[in-house]
DNA sequence: CATGAATGAGACTTCATTCAT
DNA sequence: AATGAATGAAGTCTCATTCAT
């Protein structure tokens, strides 16, 4: 029951911070979309803002798990890593699509905490690596690695909303295109 | 005089929209920033959602001016035209660094009226209809324009955003390696 | 166990009402200074007003108590008297002087009840009558004797705050020259 | 206008604060209590907590105004120095009955600032440093000063209290008979 | 025109109290 | 009997908007 209210406070929160943005967000909605009283909000989280923070801290790093769970690190032929990142996102995102774009449009919130930031900058950091790795071995492009993977996260999340609207069904053959695309966009 | 003041507000609303988001900007910030007392503001705009809408419909405006003007519509070669519409970014986006997060940031907020998506998605059409003659021609990858869109963009803003943090200054050849990057991505 | 806890909690509310004012003691505080749940609290008094009431009862009786043991009723000499009233208070300050500044401070609270405010005065009737003897004597000034009374009151509290902030220590000498200091405020 | 609004608000504090106690008081009832909106109490005081020491302050800066005004301070004749004294506060309480209270039971507030409680002090010193001469002339007894003057203070509040009762109407007499009470108090 | 004082709706948050366990 | 999770009423405070000057 204690775990169920929580959760759905988490849950509510996600999908109204994701729709609306936390600013446009008040208590009151989380509070109803949740089924639960104002007050009770404030038993599992300190206030609105440590919501949001544990909200982005918590999907950060089921990210960076799904990322990480069986990376090949020693692997030597890169796109194999590049598959292995590539499908780790599709897999989050299929679970946790309003996740995507929750992090997507609060990764620079004026509301997140120092920790917050950290996490989601040691989240880039994975990108960083294959990108730095991708470039001493002349496969990807001499471009700023902040850029590219800008460039891939664009491009993935645009997929995403794509996809959301409905506009078209997603397959696996669509996804394997997509991966084409960021990959032709990074590599020489 | 009359302009001026409008100007200031204007110029205020885009800078603190662009960097705090419209839900977290409150009024008395922006009558302070244009240096205009509180009320000043409602005589130039109905209200806040207003101004939020006309400073969105000006700047898309502009943007798609900037990308419409000595557009090659009849051009056959189509790296022309790619060439033509990233340029048009460039230049927009080196006038109005301001603008173009605020474009990107606001793009689907809940605050947009009908107009302001309307003319959002009239600027998109010019894209779309490259994508699609791209497309027709076998030049473009057969995936869904809007995904595509949102890559380059992506891309372009996420470009942006590196250059404005300091990361390293703008130059030619970086631009060029950026719509180098745009081009392999869309291309086929 | 049962009486264990309700005093527990008499305590509790007795150190924070006299430190902070009953508006400004949350009933958590209470309970957590108190080590049992919100709820028991409930078992033990209606509600918090309840539990005001009943503290300044408590105390009230035991102070009205403590000065009229062995109350010299009938003696003749009134400075007897009053070394019984006095030797009372100092009495009960000593053992209970978190209950002289919760009196102190508490006996015109908005939240007190009739059988609280009547229990107050009628602990003041036994100055009432002490002065009222005096005057008949013509040993005490004929001033109002509420003046009068609290004018001793006001002397008591102020030496026992003097004592309690450490200034010095209370010694019995001290204590007799304040009861010198109060009689010849009120003597002829 | 403009001084009216905050003399209301003033006003109106001052009133309930003396009644209720600031924790009792919501800005609501003082919004009310001054008969303007609750959000103009916040164009004059930045929060409650300032609102109360705001007044504190004030009042507390009159008192001394009152008491040190053509006080004699090379007078040889210390009754004459006490005379004065006592009629400062007199003429005080007559004109601030409301602060008096609202002083005597506010200068131990949780909610005081570090600002507010110097003034207090700076205030008691007045007296400390009378008290100081009279014990130095032998004239005043040897008994700690922050008692005594508790003492004279807690009597001239018990008078006001007594007075605005209506118990008794205010005569010239009767302040005369309780300024002798507290001279002989602390007299020798 | 321009202002900023004034306002009340509504946001965030706390807390007295209840009740299922 | 004891608890503490749950709650909604109410408190403090902000802010979009209006309007008298």
């Amino acid at each position: 029951m204690k775990v169920d209210k929580r959760k759905r406070i988490f849950e509510a929160s996600l999908e109204l911070f994701s729709e609306r943005g936390y600013d446009a967000t008040t208590l009151p909605m989380i509070a109803e979309a949740a089924d639960v009283g104002a007050g009770t909000v404030y038993r599992y989280f300190k206030n609105k803002e440590a919501l949001l923070n544990e909200l982005f801290q918590e999907y950060i790093g089921r990210l960076k798990e799904t990322i990480s769970l069986n990376y090949p690190e020693n692997e030597e032929d890169l796109t194999i890593k590049f598959d292995h990142l590539f499908a780790g996102m599709v897999q989050f995102a299929d679970k946790n699509i309003k996740a995507v774009y929750f992090i997507d449009s609060h990764s620079h919130s004026h509301a997140l905490n120092e920790k917050s930031t950290g996490m989601y900058h040691s989240l880039l950091d994975i990108y960083h690596e294959f990108i730095a790795e991708g470039q001493e071995k002349k496969l990807v492009k001499p471009l700023p690695s902040y850029a590219l993977i800008v460039m891939v996260f664009g491009a993935f999340i645009g997929c995403c909303k794509y996809i959301q609207r409905g506009h078209i069904k997603e397959t696996e053959t669509l996804m394997d295109h997509f991966k084409e695309c960021c990959w032709d966009a990074i590599s020489l």
